[in-house]
DNA sequence: TTGGGG
Protein backbone atom coordinates (compact mmCIF):
# COMPACT_ATOMS: atom_id res chain seq x y z
CA UNK A 1 0.00 0.00 0.00
CA UNK A 2 1.15 3.02 -0.86
CA UNK A 3 0.92 6.54 0.85
CA UNK A 4 3.13 8.66 -1.76
CA UNK A 5 1.55 11.63 -3.16
CA UNK A 6 0.23 12.03 -6.83
CA UNK A 7 2.96 13.72 -9.37
CA UNK A 8 2.61 17.63 -9.70
CA UNK A 9 2.43 19.06 -12.48
CA UNK A 10 5.28 21.76 -12.56
CA UNK A 11 3.49 24.55 -13.12
CA UNK A 12 1.73 23.89 -9.63
CA UNK A 13 5.21 22.46 -8.27
CA UNK A 14 6.85 26.28 -8.99
CA UNK A 15 4.39 27.21 -6.90
CA UNK A 16 5.44 24.55 -3.91
CA UNK A 17 8.09 26.13 -2.49
CA UNK A 18 9.81 24.35 0.82
CA UNK A 19 7.50 21.25 0.08
CA UNK A 20 7.93 17.58 -0.92
CA UNK A 21 6.68 16.85 -3.94
CA UNK A 22 6.49 14.10 -7.02
CA UNK A 23 7.35 15.53 -10.44
CA UNK A 24 7.52 14.23 -13.69
CA UNK A 25 9.80 16.21 -16.45
CA UNK A 26 11.33 15.92 -19.75
CA UNK A 27 15.06 16.47 -19.47
CA UNK A 28 16.21 19.03 -21.81
CA UNK A 29 19.87 19.50 -20.45
CA UNK A 30 21.97 18.23 -17.48
CA UNK A 31 25.66 18.85 -16.60
CA UNK A 32 28.06 15.70 -15.99
CA UNK A 33 27.99 13.98 -12.50
CA UNK A 34 31.40 16.09 -10.23
CA UNK A 35 32.14 16.16 -7.20
CA UNK A 36 30.36 18.84 -5.43
CA UNK A 37 31.69 21.72 -4.11
CA UNK A 38 31.22 20.20 -0.37
CA UNK A 39 28.62 21.63 2.71
CA UNK A 40 30.79 24.25 3.33
CA UNK A 41 29.13 24.21 7.03
CA UNK A 42 32.36 25.75 8.78
CA UNK A 43 32.03 28.68 5.94
CA UNK A 44 31.55 31.34 8.37
CA UNK A 45 34.75 32.31 9.01
CA UNK A 46 34.64 32.75 12.73
CA UNK A 47 33.95 28.94 13.02
CA UNK A 48 35.98 28.32 10.38
CA UNK A 49 39.03 29.64 12.30
CA UNK A 50 37.76 28.41 15.62
CA UNK A 51 37.91 24.96 13.90
CA UNK A 52 40.51 25.17 11.69
CA UNK A 53 41.15 21.68 11.85
CA UNK A 54 38.15 20.47 12.35
CA UNK A 55 36.98 22.05 9.10
CA UNK A 56 39.15 19.78 6.79
CA UNK A 57 37.32 16.66 8.48
CA UNK A 58 34.09 18.28 8.43
CA UNK A 59 33.40 19.26 5.19
CA UNK A 60 31.27 16.46 3.25
CA UNK A 61 31.55 16.30 -0.25
CA UNK A 62 29.24 14.61 -2.51
CA UNK A 63 28.80 13.88 -6.14
CA UNK A 64 26.29 16.29 -7.99
CA UNK A 65 24.26 16.06 -11.29
CA UNK A 66 22.07 19.12 -12.28
CA UNK A 67 18.89 18.63 -14.76
CA UNK A 68 16.67 20.32 -16.25
CA UNK A 69 13.57 19.62 -16.99
CA UNK A 70 10.35 21.00 -18.55
CA UNK A 71 6.27 18.99 -19.12
CA UNK A 72 3.33 19.89 -21.05
CA UNK A 73 2.40 22.35 -18.01
CA UNK A 74 5.07 24.35 -18.29
CA UNK A 75 8.35 25.14 -20.47
CA UNK A 76 10.16 28.57 -19.37
CA UNK A 77 12.09 28.75 -17.64
CA UNK A 78 13.76 25.34 -17.21
CA UNK A 79 13.43 24.01 -13.70
CA UNK A 80 16.54 22.57 -12.51
CA UNK A 81 16.91 19.64 -10.41
CA UNK A 82 20.01 19.33 -7.93
CA UNK A 83 20.92 15.66 -7.54
CA UNK A 84 23.38 14.79 -4.86
CA UNK A 85 24.69 11.43 -3.92
CA UNK A 86 27.55 9.40 -1.89
CA UNK A 87 28.33 7.98 -5.22
CA UNK A 88 29.38 8.87 -8.64
CA UNK A 89 27.51 5.71 -10.29
CA UNK A 90 24.49 6.62 -8.17
CA UNK A 91 23.41 9.43 -10.21
CA UNK A 92 21.35 9.86 -13.01
CA UNK A 93 23.31 8.71 -16.27
CA UNK A 94 20.98 10.82 -19.27
CA UNK A 95 21.12 8.13 -22.38
CA UNK A 96 18.54 10.02 -24.85
CA UNK A 97 17.44 13.00 -26.19
CA UNK A 98 14.04 13.69 -24.23
CA UNK A 99 14.21 10.69 -21.68
CA UNK A 100 12.25 11.22 -18.83
CA UNK A 101 12.85 11.54 -15.13
CA UNK A 102 10.50 10.73 -12.20
CA UNK A 103 11.44 12.71 -9.40
CA UNK A 104 10.07 11.32 -5.99
CA UNK A 105 10.16 13.56 -2.74
CA UNK A 106 12.78 16.45 -4.10
CA UNK A 107 12.13 19.69 -2.32
CA UNK A 108 10.86 22.93 -4.35
CA UNK A 109 13.13 25.76 -3.13
CA UNK A 110 13.76 29.32 -4.40
CA UNK A 111 16.76 31.48 -4.43
CA UNK A 112 17.06 35.17 -6.12
CA UNK A 113 13.37 34.23 -7.98
CA UNK A 114 14.60 30.96 -9.39
CA UNK A 115 12.51 28.50 -8.14
CA UNK A 116 14.30 24.86 -8.64
CA UNK A 117 14.36 21.36 -6.56
CA UNK A 118 16.72 19.55 -4.90
CA UNK A 119 16.85 15.67 -4.91
CA UNK A 120 17.83 14.75 -1.15
CA UNK A 121 19.64 11.42 -0.88
CA UNK A 122 17.98 10.58 2.56
CA UNK A 123 14.36 10.81 1.03
CA UNK A 124 14.46 11.30 -2.55
CA UNK A 125 14.32 9.02 -5.28
CA UNK A 126 14.47 9.05 -9.46
CA UNK A 127 14.03 6.87 -12.13
CA UNK A 128 14.66 8.15 -16.10
CA UNK A 129 12.73 6.44 -18.81
CA UNK A 130 12.96 6.65 -22.18
CA UNK A 131 11.61 9.61 -24.57
CA UNK A 132 8.71 9.75 -27.32
CA UNK A 133 9.51 7.36 -29.34
CA UNK A 134 9.84 4.26 -26.29
CA UNK A 135 6.69 2.25 -25.13
CA UNK A 136 8.79 0.68 -22.40
CA UNK A 137 7.53 1.71 -18.63
CA UNK A 138 10.53 0.31 -17.25
CA UNK A 139 12.88 2.76 -16.38
CA UNK A 140 16.29 2.11 -17.50
CA UNK A 141 17.91 3.42 -14.69
CA UNK A 142 16.37 3.83 -11.01
CA UNK A 143 18.19 5.19 -7.54
CA UNK A 144 17.77 3.69 -4.14
CA UNK A 145 14.27 3.78 -2.77
CA UNK A 146 12.61 4.00 -6.02
CA UNK A 147 9.32 2.39 -6.48
CA UNK A 148 7.19 1.61 -9.56
CA UNK A 149 3.59 2.78 -9.58
CA UNK A 150 1.36 1.72 -12.29
CA UNK A 151 -0.21 4.88 -11.85
CA UNK A 152 2.51 6.92 -12.89
CA UNK A 153 2.18 4.84 -16.41
CA UNK A 154 -0.29 6.46 -17.96
CA UNK A 155 1.25 10.25 -17.01
CA UNK A 156 4.37 8.80 -18.70
CA UNK A 157 2.70 7.77 -21.89
CA UNK A 158 0.88 11.77 -21.34
CA UNK A 159 4.17 12.92 -21.50
CA UNK A 160 5.27 10.79 -24.14
CA UNK A 161 2.38 12.12 -26.38
CA UNK A 162 2.75 15.39 -25.73
CA UNK A 163 6.49 15.21 -26.88
CA UNK A 164 5.48 13.88 -30.06
CA UNK A 165 3.98 17.75 -30.91
CA UNK A 166 6.41 19.73 -29.00
CA UNK A 167 9.56 20.96 -30.61
CA UNK A 168 12.19 20.16 -27.86
CA UNK A 169 15.40 22.29 -29.35
CA UNK A 170 18.25 22.74 -29.19
CA UNK A 171 17.36 26.22 -27.63
CA UNK A 172 18.94 29.11 -29.18
CA UNK A 173 21.62 31.53 -27.63
CA UNK A 174 23.69 34.37 -28.10
CA UNK A 175 27.00 32.67 -26.91
CA UNK A 176 26.40 29.82 -29.83
CA UNK A 177 29.71 29.64 -32.39
CA UNK A 178 30.38 27.45 -35.01
CA UNK A 179 34.36 25.94 -34.84
CA UNK A 180 35.53 28.27 -37.58
CA UNK A 181 34.47 31.56 -35.07
CA UNK A 182 36.22 30.24 -31.75
CA UNK A 183 38.38 32.28 -29.69
CA UNK A 184 40.86 31.06 -27.20
CA UNK A 185 39.86 31.78 -23.14
CA UNK A 186 36.39 32.56 -24.20
CA UNK A 187 33.26 30.49 -23.47
CA UNK A 188 30.91 29.61 -25.89
CA UNK A 189 28.05 27.12 -26.84
CA UNK A 190 28.71 24.64 -29.94
CA UNK A 191 26.45 22.19 -31.67
CA UNK A 192 28.45 19.38 -32.89
CA UNK A 193 28.55 15.85 -33.30
CA UNK A 194 30.67 13.55 -30.89
CA UNK A 195 32.24 11.23 -32.98
CA UNK A 196 34.43 9.48 -30.64
CA UNK A 197 35.22 9.19 -26.60
CA UNK A 198 39.06 8.12 -26.34
CA UNK A 199 39.87 7.14 -22.91
CA UNK A 200 43.71 8.31 -23.26
CA UNK A 201 44.15 6.49 -19.19
CA UNK A 202 41.99 6.16 -16.32
CA UNK A 203 39.84 9.02 -15.98
CA UNK A 204 41.34 10.84 -18.67
CA UNK A 205 38.86 11.32 -21.34
CA UNK A 206 39.62 12.95 -25.50
CA UNK A 207 36.01 13.49 -27.34
CA UNK A 208 36.29 14.03 -30.65
CA UNK A 209 33.66 16.47 -31.95
CA UNK A 210 32.89 17.90 -35.18
CA UNK A 211 30.56 20.50 -36.87
CA UNK A 212 31.43 20.31 -40.35
CA UNK A 213 33.62 23.98 -39.82
CA UNK A 214 37.30 24.58 -39.77
CA UNK A 215 39.12 26.05 -36.57
CA UNK A 216 40.69 29.63 -37.24
CA UNK A 217 44.18 28.50 -38.62
CA UNK A 218 46.68 29.67 -35.49
CA UNK A 219 50.26 31.83 -35.21
CA UNK A 220 52.33 29.87 -33.47
CA UNK A 221 55.41 30.08 -31.77
CA UNK A 222 58.33 27.53 -30.87
CA UNK A 223 61.90 27.36 -31.15
CA UNK A 224 62.32 26.00 -34.11
CA UNK A 225 65.97 24.50 -33.13
CA UNK A 226 63.67 21.94 -31.16
CA UNK A 227 62.15 20.60 -34.12
CA UNK A 228 64.92 17.48 -33.78
CA UNK A 229 64.57 16.85 -30.34
CA UNK A 230 61.33 17.79 -29.57
CA UNK A 231 58.74 18.04 -32.84
CA UNK A 232 55.55 19.83 -32.99
CA UNK A 233 53.15 17.17 -32.60
CA UNK A 234 51.07 15.86 -35.20
CA UNK A 235 47.73 15.34 -32.84
CA UNK A 236 46.42 17.09 -29.67
CA UNK A 237 46.53 13.63 -28.23
CA UNK A 238 49.94 11.66 -27.37
CA UNK A 239 49.24 9.14 -28.86
CA UNK A 240 47.93 7.89 -32.90
CA UNK A 241 44.49 6.70 -33.27
CA UNK A 242 44.99 3.78 -35.89
CA UNK A 243 43.50 4.56 -39.20
CA UNK A 244 39.98 2.34 -39.22
CA UNK A 245 39.51 4.40 -36.21
CA UNK A 246 40.28 7.94 -38.52
CA UNK A 247 38.45 6.23 -41.52
CA UNK A 248 35.61 6.31 -39.31
CA UNK A 249 35.75 10.05 -39.18
CA UNK A 250 34.29 13.16 -41.70
CA UNK A 251 36.99 14.03 -44.07
CA UNK A 252 36.38 17.58 -43.86
CA UNK A 253 35.92 19.68 -41.49
CA UNK A 254 38.14 20.28 -38.02
CA UNK A 255 37.69 17.30 -35.44
CA UNK A 256 38.23 19.14 -32.17
CA UNK A 257 39.73 17.39 -29.73
CA UNK A 258 37.59 18.08 -26.04
CA UNK A 259 39.19 17.75 -22.52
CA UNK A 260 36.90 17.71 -19.75
CA UNK A 261 38.01 19.32 -16.80
CA UNK A 262 36.77 17.73 -13.43
CA UNK A 263 34.75 14.80 -14.96
CA UNK A 264 35.00 11.12 -13.90
CA UNK A 265 33.59 8.30 -15.96
CA UNK A 266 32.95 10.17 -18.81
CA UNK A 267 32.56 7.61 -21.61
CA UNK A 268 29.06 6.20 -19.82
CA UNK A 269 27.57 9.77 -20.91
CA UNK A 270 28.84 8.62 -24.74
CA UNK A 271 27.99 4.91 -25.56
CA UNK A 272 26.80 5.30 -28.97
CA UNK A 273 28.96 7.56 -30.67
CA UNK A 274 27.67 10.09 -33.21
CA UNK A 275 24.99 11.78 -31.27
CA UNK A 276 24.52 15.25 -32.08
CA UNK A 277 24.54 17.67 -28.74
CA UNK A 278 24.77 21.14 -27.55
CA UNK A 279 27.47 21.91 -25.52
CA UNK A 280 26.62 24.91 -23.38
CA UNK A 281 29.58 27.02 -21.64
CA UNK A 282 32.63 25.32 -22.60
CA UNK A 283 36.12 26.98 -23.19
CA UNK A 284 38.97 26.29 -25.77
CA UNK A 285 42.79 26.96 -25.62
CA UNK A 286 45.68 26.31 -27.68
CA UNK A 287 48.68 23.91 -27.35
CA UNK A 288 51.81 23.42 -29.78
CA UNK A 289 49.66 25.24 -32.26
CA UNK A 290 46.79 22.98 -32.44
CA UNK A 291 42.86 24.24 -30.99
CA UNK A 292 41.40 22.22 -28.33
CA UNK A 293 38.11 22.44 -26.58
CA UNK A 294 37.63 22.68 -22.23
CA UNK A 295 34.75 21.05 -20.38
CA UNK A 296 34.44 23.38 -17.28
CA UNK A 297 32.26 22.65 -14.34
CA UNK A 298 29.95 24.05 -15.29
CA UNK A 299 29.19 23.22 -18.71
CA UNK A 300 25.98 21.66 -19.64
CA UNK A 301 24.90 19.16 -22.69
CA UNK A 302 21.89 19.24 -24.40
CA UNK A 303 21.59 15.40 -26.17
CA UNK A 304 19.52 16.82 -29.79
CA UNK A 305 17.51 14.93 -32.10
CA UNK A 306 18.75 14.43 -35.95
CA UNK A 307 15.69 16.46 -37.09
CA UNK A 308 16.93 19.33 -34.68
CA UNK A 309 16.60 22.68 -36.44
CA UNK A 310 20.49 23.23 -35.53
CA UNK A 311 21.38 19.93 -36.49
CA UNK A 312 19.98 20.44 -39.96
CA UNK A 313 21.54 23.44 -41.00
CA UNK A 314 24.60 21.98 -39.85
CA UNK A 315 24.56 18.88 -42.08
CA UNK A 316 22.60 21.16 -44.87
CA UNK A 317 26.23 23.86 -44.70
CA UNK A 318 28.62 20.36 -44.48
CA UNK A 319 26.57 19.16 -47.66
CA UNK A 320 26.42 22.21 -49.52
CA UNK A 321 30.84 22.76 -48.85
CA UNK A 322 31.70 19.46 -50.03
CA UNK A 323 29.52 19.68 -53.34
CA UNK A 324 30.73 23.04 -54.06
CA UNK A 325 34.17 22.66 -56.31
CA UNK A 326 35.95 24.43 -53.50
CA UNK A 327 34.41 22.31 -50.53
CA UNK A 328 38.36 20.84 -49.90
CA UNK A 329 40.05 24.17 -49.35
CA UNK A 330 40.08 25.71 -45.78
CA UNK A 331 37.05 27.65 -45.20
CA UNK A 332 40.00 30.70 -44.50
CA UNK A 333 41.65 30.10 -47.46
CA UNK A 334 41.86 32.80 -49.98
CA UNK A 335 43.12 32.40 -53.67
CA UNK A 336 43.92 35.80 -53.95
CA UNK A 337 46.61 35.51 -51.11
CA UNK A 338 47.82 32.34 -52.26
CA UNK A 339 50.69 33.19 -54.31
CA UNK A 340 53.56 31.96 -52.52
CA UNK A 341 53.82 28.20 -54.42
CA UNK A 342 52.60 27.25 -57.64
CA UNK A 343 52.04 23.30 -58.63
CA UNK A 344 52.01 21.74 -61.83
CA UNK A 345 49.40 19.05 -61.47
CA UNK A 346 46.48 20.79 -62.87
CA UNK A 347 44.66 17.58 -63.20
CA UNK A 348 44.79 16.59 -59.40
CA UNK A 349 41.78 17.21 -57.50
CA UNK A 350 42.14 19.03 -53.67
CA UNK A 351 42.40 16.73 -50.93
CA UNK A 352 42.16 17.14 -46.99
CA UNK A 353 44.46 16.05 -45.41
CA UNK A 354 42.52 13.79 -43.46
CA UNK A 355 41.46 12.33 -46.99
CA UNK A 356 45.05 11.80 -47.64
CA UNK A 357 45.55 9.80 -44.54
CA UNK A 358 42.06 7.76 -44.75
CA UNK A 359 42.80 7.23 -48.91
CA UNK A 360 42.12 3.89 -49.13
CA UNK A 361 45.72 3.12 -51.53
CA UNK A 362 48.96 2.90 -50.03
CA UNK A 363 50.67 4.86 -52.69
CA UNK A 364 48.85 7.86 -54.37
CA UNK A 365 48.98 11.64 -55.95
CA UNK A 366 47.47 14.47 -54.31
CA UNK A 367 46.85 18.03 -54.31
CA UNK A 368 46.60 20.00 -50.86
CA UNK A 369 46.00 24.03 -49.69
CA UNK A 370 48.31 23.56 -45.96
CA UNK A 371 50.43 25.45 -44.31
CA UNK A 372 53.82 24.63 -43.63
CA UNK A 373 54.27 24.93 -39.45
CA UNK A 374 57.88 23.54 -39.25
CA UNK A 375 61.04 22.48 -40.63
CA UNK A 376 63.69 19.52 -39.48
CA UNK A 377 66.56 20.72 -40.20
CA UNK A 378 65.61 24.55 -39.84
CA UNK A 379 68.51 26.46 -40.68
CA UNK A 380 68.47 26.65 -44.29
CA UNK A 381 72.12 26.14 -44.67
CA UNK A 382 71.30 22.22 -43.70
CA UNK A 383 68.59 22.39 -46.47
CA UNK A 384 70.86 20.31 -48.46
CA UNK A 385 73.35 17.69 -47.49
CA UNK A 386 76.11 16.64 -49.67
CA UNK A 387 77.21 13.32 -50.11
CA UNK A 388 80.83 11.83 -52.16
CA UNK A 389 80.52 15.27 -53.71
CA UNK A 390 76.71 14.98 -54.45
CA UNK A 391 74.32 18.23 -53.06
CA UNK A 392 70.69 16.90 -52.54
CA UNK A 393 67.58 18.07 -50.55
CA UNK A 394 66.33 16.97 -47.29
CA UNK A 395 64.29 18.28 -45.50
CA UNK A 396 60.97 17.16 -42.90
CA UNK A 397 58.24 19.65 -43.54
CA UNK A 398 54.91 19.43 -40.82
CA UNK A 399 52.14 20.25 -43.10
CA UNK A 400 48.50 21.26 -41.66
CA UNK A 401 45.18 22.05 -42.57
CA UNK A 402 41.87 21.94 -40.80
CA UNK A 403 41.71 18.39 -40.48
CA UNK A 404 45.05 17.14 -39.62
CA UNK A 405 48.73 17.58 -39.50
CA UNK A 406 51.47 15.11 -41.14
CA UNK A 407 55.13 14.97 -41.67
CA UNK A 408 55.97 15.18 -45.21
CA UNK A 409 59.49 15.03 -46.96
CA UNK A 410 61.24 16.91 -50.00
CA UNK A 411 63.95 15.41 -51.32
CA UNK A 412 66.45 15.39 -54.12
CA UNK A 413 64.93 16.47 -57.48
CA UNK A 414 61.94 17.89 -55.90
CA UNK A 415 63.74 19.96 -53.65
CA UNK A 416 65.71 21.41 -56.42
CA UNK A 417 61.99 22.04 -58.58
CA UNK A 418 60.61 23.06 -54.83
CA UNK A 419 63.88 26.19 -54.30
CA UNK A 420 64.87 26.56 -57.96
CA UNK A 421 68.27 24.42 -57.56
CA UNK A 422 70.75 25.52 -54.75
CA UNK A 423 69.95 29.34 -54.27
CA UNK A 424 72.52 31.40 -51.77
CA UNK A 425 71.86 30.80 -48.54
CA UNK A 426 70.59 34.27 -47.55
CA UNK A 427 67.89 34.15 -50.48
CA UNK A 428 67.15 30.47 -49.46
CA UNK A 429 66.62 31.72 -46.23
CA UNK A 430 64.14 34.46 -47.50
CA UNK A 431 61.92 31.61 -48.87
CA UNK A 432 61.91 29.77 -45.93
CA UNK A 433 60.86 33.03 -44.02
CA UNK A 434 57.89 33.57 -46.87
CA UNK A 435 57.01 29.54 -46.31
CA UNK A 436 56.93 29.50 -42.75
CA UNK A 437 55.10 32.94 -42.20
CA UNK A 438 58.59 33.78 -40.46
CA UNK A 439 58.35 38.30 -40.29
CA UNK A 440 61.80 39.47 -41.78
CA UNK A 441 64.54 39.42 -39.03
CA UNK A 442 62.13 38.23 -36.50
CA UNK A 443 64.55 35.04 -35.95
CA UNK A 444 66.42 35.21 -33.18
CA UNK A 445 68.67 32.22 -32.15
CA UNK A 446 67.59 30.56 -29.07
CA UNK A 447 64.09 32.07 -28.73
CA UNK A 448 60.90 31.26 -29.49
CA UNK A 449 60.00 32.07 -33.39
CA UNK A 450 56.80 33.74 -34.00
CA UNK A 451 55.08 32.90 -37.13
CA UNK A 452 51.87 32.97 -39.25
CA UNK A 453 52.36 30.48 -41.77
CA UNK A 454 50.66 31.10 -45.35
CA UNK A 455 48.12 28.72 -46.85
CA UNK A 456 50.36 26.52 -50.13
CA UNK A 457 49.51 24.72 -52.59
CA UNK A 458 51.27 21.58 -52.75
CA UNK A 459 51.38 18.29 -54.38
CA UNK A 460 51.52 15.46 -52.34
CA UNK A 461 52.76 11.18 -53.18
CA UNK A 462 52.05 8.73 -50.84
CA UNK A 463 54.80 5.88 -50.42
CA UNK A 464 55.72 2.78 -48.43
CA UNK A 465 59.00 2.35 -47.15
CA UNK A 466 58.74 -1.36 -46.31
CA UNK A 467 56.94 -3.64 -48.61
CA UNK A 468 56.11 -5.92 -45.93
CA UNK A 469 54.28 -3.39 -44.41
CA UNK A 470 52.57 -1.00 -46.41
CA UNK A 471 50.20 0.76 -44.10
CA UNK A 472 52.65 0.79 -41.32
CA UNK A 473 55.38 2.13 -43.26
CA UNK A 474 53.82 4.59 -45.53
CA UNK A 475 55.09 7.83 -45.84
CA UNK A 476 54.50 11.32 -48.08
CA UNK A 477 56.64 13.20 -49.87
CA UNK A 478 56.22 16.97 -51.70
CA UNK A 479 56.67 16.95 -55.72
CA UNK A 480 55.20 19.11 -58.36
CA UNK A 481 55.29 22.07 -56.32
CA UNK A 482 57.84 25.15 -56.69
CA UNK A 483 58.16 27.96 -54.45
CA UNK A 484 57.49 31.60 -56.18
CA UNK A 485 60.42 33.86 -55.80
C1' DT B 1 24.09 20.89 3.09
C1' DT B 2 26.44 20.73 -1.86
C1' DG B 3 23.80 24.36 -7.51
C1' DG B 4 23.70 28.46 -11.03
C1' DG B 5 24.88 31.98 -12.92
C1' DG B 6 28.73 32.71 -19.17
Amino acid sequence: MSHRADIVPLREAIDLVDHKVNLLGVIVEFGFPRKSMGTGIWDSPFLSSFFNRLHQVVQVFNYVCVLKIVDDSHQKPEISVNIFAKNLDELPRVLGHGDLVHLSRVVMKVCDGEVFAVFNKMFSSFALFQGKASNNLNPYQVSSRFCHEYQDDMLISHLRAWLLNFQLDAGSSEYLRSLKDIEAGKFFDLICKVLYVYEASKDEWILFVWDGTDTPPLSLETKLEDEVEKPLPLNFESFTLPRETLCTFPRVGTILRVVPRAYEKLELHFKDSNHWVKFRNISCQVCSGLWYGILMPNSKVRLLSNEDDFVIKCRRNYDDRVSAKVGRLPLSFNPHYCCVTVTDNENLPYMTLMEILTYSEVTAKFKSVVRVVAACPWRAERFFRSRVGMRSHKIRFTLEDPTARIHAYLFAEDGMEFFEGFPPIDVLTNKRNRLLGIIEGGTCKGENVLRNPPWVECCIKSYYKHKNDCWGSRRFRIFGTRLVS
